[in-house]
DNA sequence: TCTATATTCACCCATAGAGGTGAATATAGG
DNA sequence: CCTATATTCACCTCTATGGGTGAATATAGA
């Protein structure tokens, strides 16, 4: 309580929260591309690409190589580590804590509880 | 190509990227609660908090049971699969397309490389 | 019936995102 | 030096989000 902030997720789960930002991922899946040439596969604007590639690569999920005019850009997998690490956490914590919540309330009613009431 | 939407992704994603609702999750995971019990945890207002959920809710990760005046609300694990499957599938074809691409850059260098430009 | 509590609804504000256009910047290549 | 190309910067619009406040609604409980 108090400090829950993680900006690492913020942006990790933000940038991938994008259909637009999870497609580019997909296209630099086949391959390093430049930003011109990612924005050919889509049907916005070459701006509108150059901002999702800003945002992804400070969600760190792309690394940029800039030789002369070219900025080449390729995937960096390591990020989607700590989104798989909480994911699986509590994936794994809420099926447990729930399956302990059901024992509960069947084994220990605590208040009576009238079932006649509406629903 | 043409159709890479996927609303599910989107909320789901989209609803883990705030910290809010991430420790609302957390605050849920142990134990069903309703909202004045968890908005009394944050230091936002309960309506903030009203918020948070609905977009939980829509997201699928938390589930509603109304009781009279009471909303009482729970976890949903189920849909953090889905997320974790992208992640998954995305992580390890992301290191093995990058394995590839080193192998390939190592052995075939295309175009000439002239080193000793700047940089 | 009256009152207190629980929640949402209807607004307000500020900021960020997603899209666009046009100009600026930098480099490649004659 | 000049021109074409690659990218970003600056700005505009629209919508969504995160925060707030106050009113409306619904139910619990005396």
């Amino acid at each position: 309580m108090g400090e829950y902030r993680s900006s690492q997720l913020d942006e990790l789960f933000g940038a991938i929260a994008d259909p637009t930002r999870r497609a580019i991922l997909d296209r630099l899946a086949s391959g390093e591309a430049r930003v011109t040439e990612i924005a050919a596969d889509f049907p916005i604007s070459l701006n509108s690409v150059s901002k999702h590639l800003r945002m992804l690569e400070r969600a760190g999920l792309v690394v940029r190589r800039v030789r002369g005019r070219d900025h080449h850009l390729s995937l960096n997998a390591e990020p989607l580590n700590a989104a798989a690490e909480w994911i699986e956490h509590h994936r794994q914590f809420w099926e447990q804590s729930l399956a302990g919540l059901e024992q509960f309330v069947t084994r220990k009613p605590r208040k009576k509880i009238q079932r006649s009431s509406r629903q």
